[in-house]
DNA sequence: AATCTTACTGAACCGTGGTTCAGTAAGCGC
DNA sequence: GCGCTTACTGAACCACGGTTCAGTAAGATT
């Protein structure tokens, strides 16, 4: 049998474990299955990883970094912001495409009695808040964007036709303690959570009919948010 | 031991389920505590449901039932639409309330490996919609609230400034088959799917403080949906 | 009171599947 | 080649928990 390097090794068992929960869900995750798929024992498995809660848990950031990879290069790109935007939020939505998706519903039911898979989430979910804001952060200094800050607050903002650009240092836009922050990072927050949203009713109820109406809602709601649809 | 009708039994156990689901998640659901929940045995849980699996799947349908009896207490009375909404959008996203909120994670991941889980949460969205979309054209009735039709299309709405309102029949707006009908449907579908979206962040990140701020979010993006704020 | 239905129990059964452990051999340094 | 580290296996272990089944008694019906 071939010997592989421990990481390497650690590396294809996270790859076997995310499809394996992506096809058959966490429920009839077995650690046999997840060897069976590359050939190998289970016991090797246990042997990288001490235990199977470890090894879920491990999945769960290894797919969600891999997500974020191809975000940030979507989001790294030299087209403009709007572009940017736009491919993130048609890439964001489940499809048939790279990005797993089904697993976070797992991840989520599991996050709330596993603090350590909890605190995953939380990092995962604060750096897509950093992918996001940062494109908007380009297209507010482009002009594409304009975003006003009276956005935090309660109901009584009627009055805000057209807001004043917020010109934000991207260094001090840090992401770690909170999403009621600046304007920016609250548009970030509530794109991500109307695509999370969409996203649990588009794979709950199978219709891959409905994924381009989406697609057209979210740019609707990032258009308002961002000051689009007014100029 | 007293003994109940089957029926009344039935309820006490699937109560006893949800609660159970509720505090310690399906992942580590056992019939045996919840028969131990109301001092019985393991097996009269499954004389009175066939299989574990058949508990779940019925919790689920029952949980859902309970919730939408709420709501619809809340959009049947007779205050204006404008408030109806406001309080139905407050009671949705998850708190210390009656509505249960932990188990609909577990029952969307159940569904996606589930087909009988799946059609029950499918005909419980169409409820939810149902009780929306309600609301929301009483609204329009009254003018409290102006809905335009090109709500539904692509990105090139941009000079939508006040869409006429969309008188429609009640008895036109089914539910059954399609979330891309009128406009009413769309919007009463979009807001559902953001409150879903905040509602997982809120529960998978702890922090009780957002939930003030995301009220105020939902309701800027009803208003939007509605025609309300521009006028 | 007799009987019949049926809610209900206790104990045993048994498949499942994660984990352990002693042992094997592959690569690498010397 | 020798030996050390370490990836890796096979078989056995063992706990857990859903399900079964034979039996019991409560309540309704006559």
């Amino acid at each position: 049998m071939s010997r592989k390097s421990a990481s390497a090794r650690r590396e294809e068992i996270l790859a076997a474990t995310i499809d394996e929960i992506e096809t058959t869900g966490l429920r009839a995750l077995r650690v046999a299955d997840v060897a069976a798929r590359l050939g190998l024992s289970p016991s090797l498995v246990i042997y990288h990883f001490q235990t199977k809660e470890a090894l879920v848990a491990a999945a769960f950031a290894h797919a969600g970094e891999n997500d974020l990879v191809l975000a940030r290069e979507i989001a790294g790109d030299d087209e403009p912001a709007t572009e940017r935007l736009t491919r993130l939020l048609t890439w964001y939505l489940p499809s048939g495409s790279t990005r797993s998706w089904t697993i976070w519903m797992d991840a989520w039911s599991s996050a709330l009695f596993d603090e350590q898979i909890r605190s995953t989430l939380t990092v995962l979910d604060e750096e897509w808040h950093a992918v996001f804001a940062g494109v908007i952060r380009d297209g507010v200094g482009t002009g594409e964007f304009a975003v006003d800050d009276s956005a935090g607050d309660d109901g009584d903002d009627s009055g805000n036709g057209d807001g004043d650009p917020v010109d934000v240092n991207p260094d001090e836009a840090i992401p770690g303690d909170g999403d009621s922050g600046d304007a920016i990072t609250v548009a970030a927050t509530r794109i991500l959570a109307f695509l999370d949203g969409l996203s649990v009713r588009l794979l709950v109820r199978g219709g891959e009919v409905e994924r381009a109406t989406m697609i057209g809602w979210v740019t609707d709601f990032a258009d308002s948010l961002l000051g689009r649809g007014e100029d």
